[in-house]
DNA sequence: GCTCGACTATACAGATCGGTATACTCGTCG
DNA sequence: CGACGAGTATACCGATCTGTATAGTCGAGC
């Protein structure tokens, strides 16, 4: 990627996650990026394209932070959920004052069809997938209620992602950190 | 409201909430509700404003709804909780493939000045409100542990909204439900 | 019968939308 | 030196955006 394009790009994820997809114009793209809208249509080929590899880079960017957080935790299954949620909420200190970047652009995206869509759709399957997972790698937690679990982590740390955009309340990352610590006290031996 | 006007809300909020709302012109609203843009100008007097009691008019009929659900359910606070969850898988059942529009428009809204940003930002703050309300009225329930309730049951709320929107997996509120009701479960005597 | 509010129809203004075209500069590499 | 890729600058296209203006239709109430 050019200079230029990685300009643009960084302009692009500014603008769309702060002002909305639709609300921002290739113009003000390449004005902001200092960049001219031929340099942006020979990168890009397209808006389209560059609400993708926004999507995708912010994608990539989150799930290389969660490695980190993941690597760093102690052993065990739940010390690895929690690193997720406390991952989520480094994650949202620097990247995320208007919540979840995925659902915002779902939200403007109507066509199923769009390029986009299977960006957003994929984050979260995988992001259900992962909770699943980990439930399933506490002793005594069978696939069943791995299943059950792994749904209800995503209900929390969804919810989370929503309730920091929104602001309805201080620290909600947090505060569902502490559910998860609870529900998995609950669920098995430990 | 004049039927002109009625017809012209009800065709935005159909277009608003499929296919967000910078995506939608005025012209669009006006040709699907078959109106002239001068009946929409007369009536409404802005796009804006139309974005507004677009929002308005939702969150009052979802508040309608949860009203009657709230005083169809057996007494008691905990089965009250619950009928929230069982008032949210009604209304998402009819009104809601997309997830929340509340949550959907503060995407699109950047400026915390909009008039919009106070009906989005009320409906949440009032519902934290009656969850953590419903939440105190548990017996042997705390002021304070009415907040975390409150906001535990928000977070799964949220999530399960999103969830649905997103079609993360099957009937997530469901889901939110069984969830907030193994809380209640184990946060008193009942 | 006449006024008045609600509504339709159409045209337009000024701005911005996504996208394309032409012409230029500059550093690098062979 | 010369070719080439990257980027700049600017102008333009057709379409669409919000918003306004003019002119006319229709039905209900006084």
């Amino acid at each position: 990627m050019t200079p230029a394009a990685r300009r643009a790009l960084a302009a692009a994820e500014r603008l769309f996650y702060d002002r909305g997809i639709h609300a921002v114009g290739v113009d003000l793209i390449a004005a902001e990026a200092g960049v001219t809208k031929k340099t942006l249509y020979d990168r890009f080929g397209s808006k389209e394209q560059i609400v993708v590899e926004y999507l995708a880079d912010r994608d990539e960017r989150w799930r290389a932070l969660l490695a980190e957080h993941l690597d760093a935790a102690p052993s065990g299954p739940r010390a690895r959920i929690l690193a997720v949620f406390d991952a989520s909420r480094a994650w949202m200190g620097e990247n995320g004052s208007k919540g979840c970047s995925m659902v915002n652009a779902h939200a403007e995206i109507s066509d199923p069809a769009h390029p986009a869509h299977s960006v957003i759709t994929g984050q979260k399957r995988w992001m259900l997938d992962l909770f699943t997972r980990l439930a399933g790698e506490i002793e005594g937690v069978g696939p069943e209620d791995a299943d059950r679990l792994g749904r209800a982590l995503m209900l929390l740390h969804e919810g989370a992602l929503v309730a920091h955009g929104l602001k309805v309340f201080p620290d909600p990352v947090a505060r569902a950190r502490e559910e998860a610590d609870a529900l998995l006290a609950a669920s098995a031996s430990g």
